[in-house]
RNA sequence: GCGAUCGUAGCUCAGUUGGUUAGAGCGCCGGUUUGUGGUACCGGAGGUCGGGAGUUCAAGCCUCCUCGGUCGCCCCA
């Protein structure tokens, strides 16, 4: 019988780096506590309409990129390819404009049906972070410095940038549009094949083209800054005010763009060239006009997501520091000794580390393999009542794990107790 | 959807211009070592060389198809 393959673009993870996976989350869920951002939890599936709706009909992002499926009743449901859309949704179907300005945060799998590359998968996770029914300038600060705060924490922030750009408000955002739809259509022909193509579909993408062809016409492109009315320039201001009073670094970005309508005023990213052509780390921005495409009352909010698996590949090792010591049996009917002494430590919040099978020796050098060079053998008594040998080598923490040991099992079933210093 | 590239043992990889019975390390299994200072020693099992077709006296190696991985394009909410 043939083994089942998984799915193409899931992934199974494992050892260290489902470590630094679970690091990424508890530093997160650590800072948001901070910053007083509500957990909530989300459906990982919704009807396709919570998603094609706020999408807009645009692109193939709703007809080619989302994982939709009928289910026995005949609804078409969609994976959750993002977090906001969801979140829009139960805010609207929970009254939680009662708790507005409303402070989430959440993580878990997302799906997107597209071809696996570097950092980009078919189930992939994020973190995530919202501000609902907030339309002042700083409770974008507040994200964005929450934002800066868990990629320095977390020791990812060496080479990776803050991308900082404006949307303006609805009338700055369609004159610049305007005006750069005919800007492009004069230019037509200095463009590649695939902006030709953009111009009729999504011309705010031109900006970011990674086509040589497309540069020197970008360049020249009209500028946002140029048709911003005073309020959105005053928003903005406000913006680059609060992350220069935080301390927050960022560069201006005046190509960075969000297709969909939605979007108003502030967009960001925090790019690295360290993720091949998957650049973004962290990304988001303000979403003015997404709950009335959901059927709901305008409702301004702000919000970003990051990808787990494109910080761990910034991360690294995470290495367990925690000190731990290898329980090992001398004989064969010890066993289940030295699994009662394990499971007392255990309870005493000791870090203990076992095997099956195996002689001491062999169990030791596994031991060693997982980074641990702190024993305790489980011996017979000898003529003294000594039942316990204890062997450390390395960090001056992991003797001190002696005492405590001691402490729980009692110093004098201990014969030979020794420590001995790493050597290089 | 398109392109490039790779696919040999459970894992990581060698394998010459096509030429006997396809190798190593790790892991696994067995044994030795009666041991406690940093991961010992010896032995063994394990492969339809991703799958299929073709070229050839002969294919892991060349050609085509197919499946899968990786990276990139498109897309990026």
């Amino acid at each position: 019988m043939k083994t089942p393959q998984a799915i193409r673009g899931t992934q199974d993870i494992f050892g260290a780096e489902a470590e630094a996976f679970a690091h990424v989350v508890s530093v997160f869920e650590r800072v948001r506590k901070l910053y007083r951002f509500t957990r909530i939890e989300m459906p990982v599936f919704e009807k396709t309409e919570v998603f094609s709706r706020s999408l807009g009909e645009t692109t193939d992002v709703v007809s080619k990129e989302m994982y939709s499926f009928e289910d026995r009743g005949g609804d078409s449901l969609t994976l959750r390819p993002e977090f906001t859309a969801g979140i829009a949704r139960a805010y609207l179907t929970n009254g939680w404009q009662q708790h507005a300005p409303l402070k989430v945060a959440t993580h878990g799998p997302l799906f997107r049906y597209e071809r696996p590359q570097k950092g980009r998968y078919r189930q992939f996770h994020q973190i995530d972070a919202e501000i609902i029914g907030a339309a002042e300038p700083l409770a974008d600060v507040e994200l964005l410095v929450m934002a800066d705060q868990i990629l320095k924490e977390l020791g990812v922030s060496y080479g990776v940038t803050l991308l900082l750009n404006t949307l303006g408000d609805a009338p700055s955002r369609d004159a610049w549009r305007a005006a750069l739809v005919e800007y492009f259509r004069d230019h037509r022909a200095g463009l590649s094949e695939d902006s030709q193509e953009r111009l009729e579909r999504n011309p705010l993408r031109i900006l970011d083209s990674k086509d040589p062809r497309d540069k020197p016409v970008v360049a020249d492109a009209p500028k946002i800054d140029d048709y911003l009315s005073s309020e959105a320039q005053d928003f903005f201001g406000k913006v680059t005010q609060g992350l220069d009073a935080a301390s927050v670094d960022y560069v201006r970005a005046p190509a960075l763009v969000r297709g969909l309508d939605y979007y108003r005023h502030t967009a960001f990213e925090f790019v690295t060239d360290r993720l091949g052509a998957q650049g973004t780390v962290l990304g988001g921005g303000r979403y003015d006009g997404l709950m009335e495409s959901l059927g709901g009352p305008p409702t301004p909010a702000v919000g970003w997501a990051a990808g787990i698996e494109r910080l761990v590949m910034l991360l690294g090792e995470v290495q367990s520091v925690e000190p731990a010591v290898a329980i090992l049996p001398e004989s064969d009917d010890l066993e289940a000794e030295a699994a009662a002494i394990a499971s007392e430590l255990r309870r005493n919040g000791v870090n203990c580390w076992t095997a099956f099978r195996q002689n001491p020796k062999k169990r030791g050098a596994k031991a060693g393999l997982d980074g641990i060079f702190t024993k305790l053998f489980v011996q017979q008594p000898d003529a003294h009542g000594k039942d316990l040998n204890f062997t450390s080598v390395g960090s001056l923490e992991a003797a001190e794990l002696y005492h405590q040991i001691a402490k729980i099992l009692g110093e004098v079933r201990f014969g030979n107790i020794s420590h001995f210093r790493a050597t290089e």
